[in-house]
RNA sequence: GCGGGCGUGGCGGAAUGGUAGACGCCGGGGACUUAAAAUCCCCUGAUCCUAUAGAUCGUGUGGGUUCGAGUCCCACCGCCCGCACCA
């Protein structure tokens, strides 16, 4: 072997040549391995990769890598979330057609992906905006539609009166269009719903089963979903009419001293309809801003509709408001308010003087104890409530709840924070809704055979508004049952859809249907899932709906498509910026010196302001590029890179000094593999140990996903070997740090193991075996201290009896000076760790 | 407000209740070299000191449990994230 230097500007192309020629990381469906399916959160394909996909791939691939090495059948998949705003936006911007735009994307992040030698099955590549796959989708939205499961309803969208287009919530800022800077109007129209609220239950059940996600995600979904229990009951008002209301707190009901309505509540619309000052006040609560900051602080505000509600157990009558606190879409949009144990009710009360009774208190003796400014919410026993008091706040709960039931008058039910999907886009680059809108049969599927329901090419976005609905011809068909003249829907679905079932399409993909199930039965559900927190509730929720959903219909066997999930930190890295005027001006990190302290601008010499490390941005201007990176230092030590220092699930700081510390890495193993020396004989007793246990403990931290631990003990395993000298064990060392390298650095292990003269590719090598009994040491080094404290060290042999250590460990000079004649009350003796001495 | 997470050297971070700071980066010193690059070796928590030895302190703060606490318990402080007028 050569001493000269590893070039990752040759080697990376040329292995990942002799990948695509061997076909090797292709997933064989027919396989009797065990399976592994190992998924990154697929790319939208905005134009480059950027450094948080090398990260998120980077230990996808060390996986799925490790789990070939292990003698699984891997599938590995890799494709594109192509549908979306941006290729529209570019397509108004420049001109372009969005097909065109999001294809060159794609061929260009392709080659940025390869470049980083990632093992993936490139055979089932496919582009959500593929029609094949869009066709697919379509019919699996007729079946969930035939199975009861999709609904259209009217809703309300935020309209854009200027580009006469829909906007999506985030593309208002402060109560304007992001485009036309117009006002932004709310206008109903029929929309497309998914029935998501026919699973809230399983949804919450199943989310807190998946114990191999984080925590963090599990409880997101979970409130996400927002399951509460309490009374619906109805209010009999003065005017003849009832007033359902919902609380979760009916053991409060004596407390009640006032009922209130939402703004856009029947009963506030019916008040406001010859009451002009009422219908002031709603027009007002719905100007409102809905910001956090605005909420926070705005003033609870009601209007005294001047009805009378009853109590359902006093007789009283309270005041009912209208007031803006009260949400419609929650509940019934309509609450009995109790003041003394709710803050929001509590602050209402107290601007408009009324009424704040003690119901619930520490003990029956507090039952007169004063509010101290804010309501209690908390715990405790009941007062003041007739046949309630004394009873502890849950009991009461029950028994208000079975008297409203014995009465007829309310029952206990479930609410539900979490709504149906809205999956109408008023857009162009989406998967077309397949309908068709007769006027004779109303709303009737796009036939099987006519599937897929493609896109027109000739669009024009020269115009704001839905391309689909002003195309000349593309609406107009014939009704597929009645032959009448008919028109197309022309809302494209939300592309979380094409998100929802793409693991799917990876696991099985015949040309006839979306999935063939038992083929998808061999690889789900996904293994390990890889991919960033942003996703924890929408995408992850959305998927684990479709899954179930599909299951019903009895497409599918599994009901959760993820078995484990791991949420990755982001990249950070630090700004560089000067003050130019009031304004902040960035500099990118490629155009910058970094100095010791400080750094200067390459341009001028200058010295430029070192900021904080936050999240790379295009607009802080702290991006590097993967491409440079790669070019500079090769694929292998930009993955090293990915995986060294931070846990896997905390943010990682980018620095110029840390990737040439993985170049400088790279360089080491390649040196050290050239010590490689077939002709060496004799044993090294301590550097087989090291190596097995070395094996043995970077195969836990890879299924742990504990990749910064893994290369650590690497680290150590390479210097232990660099310093021994030649050895079958030493020859042993190096050839199985090769391989635990490989799934982190494949290029130089491939590289390597041509050069040590194996035949064959690495990445088709097994993991080294381990020796069991090399896993343990015939010495230890045993930790003596006197009263708790580290006074000597001492190397005993493996498993010495307790008076063998406590002898030798009374025997060390050190210790008896330490304990300097004092009278020993005691020995701790922990085998093999330690002896502690108490005098 | 509710829910969750995190606080360890100059920095990123290791550490089944048992030798705190593995490993990497930065920094310092040295070797090789005409020189540089590359590479290799040594040092690198703080303080004290009679300095190859030794001592004290040290994991956000204050208590507690224990022979022994970064780790367990209680209270507090700070930072980060998510949700939020959800009755």
């Amino acid at each position: 072997m050569t001493n000269e230097r590893f070039d990752p500007s040759v080697a990376d192309r040329r292995w990942q040549a002799a990948w695509d020629e061997a076909r090797c990381f292709e997933a064989d469906s027919d396989s009797n391995k065990p399976k592994s399916y190992v998924l990154e959160m697929f790319p939208y394909p905005s134009g480059r990769i950027h450094i948080g996909h090398v990260r998120n791939y980077t230990m996808g691939d060390v996986l799925a890598r490790y789990r070939k090495m292990r003698g699984d059948e891997v599938l590995h998949p890799m494709g594109w979330d192509a549908f979306g705003m941006p290729a529209e936006n570019a397509a108004m911007e420049k001109g372009v057609h969005p097909a065109g735009w999001t294809y060159q994307n794609i061929e260009t992040m392709k080659g940025q992906l390869k470049q980083l030698g990632f093992a993936l099955d490139w055979s089932r590549e496919f582009a959500t905006c593929d029609p094949e796959y869009y066709g697919h989708e379509q019919a699996l939205f007729i079946e969930l539609f035939e199975n009861g499961l999709v609904y259209r309803k009217e809703s309300e969208v935020n309209w854009d009166p200027v580009d006469m287009t829909v906007l999506a919530n985030e593309q208002v800022i402060d109560g304007k269009g992001w485009r036309s800077g117009a006002e932004v109007e709310k206008r109903k129209l029929n929309q497309w719903f998914l029935k998501i609220t026919d699973f809230a239950d399983e949804l919450l059940a199943g989310v807190q089963a998946l114990e191999s996600w984080p925590q963090k995600v599990r409880l997101m979904q979970e409130n996400w979903i927002g399951k509460s229990q309490g009374l619906e009951f109805a209010f009999e008002l003065s005017n003849g009419e009832t007033l359902p209301v919902y609380t979760t707190r009916p053991d409060t009901i004596f407390g009640a001293s006032f009922v209130a309505v939402a703004a856009d509540h029947p009963v506030a619309q019916a008040v406001a309809a010859n009451n002009c000052e009422a219908a002031k006040f709603i027009a007002e609560c719905k100007r409102g801003g809905t910001t956090a900051a605005e909420l926070e602080t705005a003033e609870k505000l009601g209007f005294d509709t001047g009805i009378g509600a009853k109590h359902p157990f006093t007789g009283e009558h309270l005041p009912l408001f209208i007031a803006n606190f009260v949400l419609m879409d929650y509940g019934t949009g309509a609450i009995m308010a109790v003041p003394g144990h709710d803050q929001r009710d509590f602050e209402f009360a107290t601007k408009y003087a009324l009424p704040i009774p003690r119901v619930v208190a520490a003990s029956v003796e507090d039952a007169g104890e004063p509010f101290d400014g804010e309501a209690e919410a908390g715990d405790g026993v009941i007062v003041n409530s007739d046949f309630l008091s004394g009873m502890e706040v849950e009991a009461a709960k029950r028994e208000v709840i079975t008297r409203a039931e014995a009465g007829g008058w309310g029952k206990g039910t479930t609410v539900w924070r979490l709504r149906d999907w809205g999956v109408s886009r008023q857009r162009y680059w989406g998967t077309p809704i397949p309908f068709i809108h007769c006027d004779d049969c109303g709303v009737v599927p796009v036939p099987q055979d006519q599937l897929p329901v493609k896109l027109p090419e000739d669009v024009d976005f020269s115009k704001p508004g839905n391309p689909l609905l002003r195309h000349p011809t593309w609406k107009d068909v014939a009704c597929p049952k009645c032959g009448s003249d008919a028109q197309r829907e022309t809302d494209t679905l939300d592309t979380f859809v094409n998100s929802s079932w793409y693991f799917l399409r990876f696991a099985s993909q015949p040309a006839d249907k979306p999935f063939d199930a038992a083929e998808v039965a061999k690889w789900m559900p996904v293994d390990q899932y890889i991919g960033g927190i942003e996703h924890a509730i929408l995408h992850l929720l959305y998927a684990r709906f479709w899954t179930r959903a599909l299951a019903r219909c009895g497409k599918l066997d599994v009901k959760e498509p993820f078995a484990s999930l791991f949420t990755q930190g982001m990249v950070t890295h630090e700004t560089y910026s000067r003050k130019d005027g009031a304004r902040e001006e960035y500099f990118m990190p490629a155009d910058v010196d970094r100095t010791g302290d400080g750094a200067t601008l390459k341009a001028d010499g200058k010295p430029v302001q070192i900021g904080k490390v936050i999240k790379m941005s295009k607009s802080k201007k702290n991006v590097v590029d993967p491409e440079d990176i790669i070019r500079d230092y090769g694929a292998d030590a930009v993955r090293w890179f990915m995986l060294s220092d931070s846990p896997p699930e905390r943010d990682l700081p980018w620095s110029e000094a840390g990737i040439e510390g993985c170049g400088r890495f790279v360089q080491r193993l390649w040196r050290l593999f050239g010590h490689y020396d077939p002709t060496a004989s004799g044993e090294d007793k301590g550097l087989a140990r090291k190596t097995h246990q070395t094996i043995a403990a970077v195969a836990d931290d890879i299924e742990a996903l504990a990749f910064n631990k893994a290369v650590a003990r690497l680290y150590e395993l390479t210097s232990a070997t660099e310093k021994a000298a030649p050895s079958e064990d030493r020859n042993h060392a190096i050839r199985s740090l090769l391989l635990m390298a490989s799934p982190m650095m494949p290029h130089l292990a491939e590289e390597g193991w041509q050069a040590m003269g194996e035949s064959g590719l690495v990445s088709e090598a097994a993991w080294p075996d381990v020796d069991p009994s090399l896993l343990v040491e015939d010495e230890v080094t045993i930790a003596v201290q006197h009263m708790g404290k580290l006074r000597d060290t001492l190397t005993a042999p493996k498993g010495a009896s307790k008076e063998t250590l406590e002898a030798l460990a009374l025997a060390s000079e050190k210790v008896q000076r330490s304990i300097d004649g004092a009278e020993i009350r005691k020995v701790i003796v922990v085998p093999d760790r330690l002896v502690n001495i108490v005098a």
